[in-house]
DNA sequence: TGTACATCAGTGAACGCGCGTTCACTGATGTAC
DNA sequence: TGTACATCAGTGAACGCGCGTTCACTGATGTAC
């Protein structure tokens, strides 16, 4: 918090908090630009000197997001170590401990319907994201019995699926079900299965 | 098609069916009563005469897309024949093609953010698609080898998650990623991986 | 160190818009006699 | 078969609201001399 007189100090990164706030609390949809206003302390108008517009501010939300979710799983990937399965592993738990941690983000980068394309930014953000998660995905397959590898990018994409699913079907009040399980246990339990199909994983660990 | 005349003759089933079109073109929050009303050819006044607002024709829509969604699960299941893993899979596969050929009946129901317990019948209808999907699994679950098998409920919690991952971030414009396979190739290599990982499938197959 | 001035971040009032919803009404339909 | 009347599905105009955005402005900051 900076010093709160008629400059504020950092109100760009003030309304993004508040953005943050606001859509973690109602969702990408439910929130507007005069509360994160509001929230920030400043006045509607105030955030055309940082933002072009609504729009403008999602998108930057989830370039954020995209770039925080594209450290922590490179942090939780660890290049590899200990050993492939157990840094995929903990990728993959680190996909919904982001989804968890970070709701404002995920919730602009997944449920916002916001484009890619809004700017250059963000399709890189996105980008990089990806990579890491392939780049994992990448490694581990290297120790797949060459007869029945799939490619890596649909390895992963795999695993993304069933981890967004996870999150948007069983970590929010949403349909689909009441939750059966915690979506850890859950998510944790999937990919176990999904890798043993793989052979990447003993038939009986 | 009825007579067009002052009265309408089936105007209730007129505005679902023009709401799901809007749904399915805009998503559920781009759709507005009074466009449905429009493309309905009536004033958005009339529109409550059949419903009590935005919400219960909302909610009235994703009932019916529960509905129809159990039926095709049913029926693609067929009985668990001819044998519970093809009926299996064909159950999988419905899900991805009922996401595509009921686009709005399907953001209806999951990207809407409605609550289950908006009408009593709209959480039946749910449930009801949730214990076909279960059934299902469960059948398919007897053929597990008893030392490591999962409630069947988690199993179908699993598959759940992937078709909706796969439909969430590859079947539409979605981030996450630029689809680098076919979603019903993904989805069907997917959920083979996972049945080989249960032990239900040969692991050379 | 002090003063003049350019810069720029925020204000406050207002806008146009489209939304969901209400209300008194009217036109069409169907039923009783 | 014809008429009177109750019922009810739609109309049309209007509402209040809150949104995103604009605009001329003003107060604060920082820099040149």
């Amino acid at each position: 918090m900076a010093k709160r007189g008629y400059h504020h100090g950092n109100l760009r990164q003030a309304l993004i908090d508040a953005a943050l706030t606001l859509i973690g609390e109602q969702g990408p949809q439910g929130f507007t630009l005069s509360d994160a206003a509001k929230l920030a302390g400043v006045t509607p108008a105030a955030v055309y000197r940082h933002f072009a517009g609504r729009d403008d501010l999602v998108a930057e939300i989830a370039r954020q997001g995209f770039e925080i979710f594209a450290d922590l799983m490179d942090r939780a990937y660890n290049g590899g170590k200990p050993s492939a399965l157990s840094a995929f592993e903990a990728t993959a738990r680190a996909y919904l401990a982001f989804a968890r941690k970070f709701p404002g983000h995920y919730m602009a980068m997944f449920e916002s319907g916001i484009s890619l394309n809004t700017s250059p930014d963000l399709a890189r953000a996105s980008d990089r994201a990806r990579q890491v998660f392939t780049r994992a995905a990448e490694a581990l397959s290297q120790h797949i019995p060459a007869t029945k590898r799939p490619p890596a990018s649909m390895f992963s994409a795999h695993i993304w699926a069933m981890s967004h699913g996870v999150v948007e079907l069983y970590t929010r009040g949403a349909p689909g079900a009441r939750a059966p399980f915690p979506p850890e246990e859950l998510l944790e339990t999937g990919i176990g299965i999904y890798l043993r199909g793989l052979g990447l994983v003993p038939p009986d660990s």
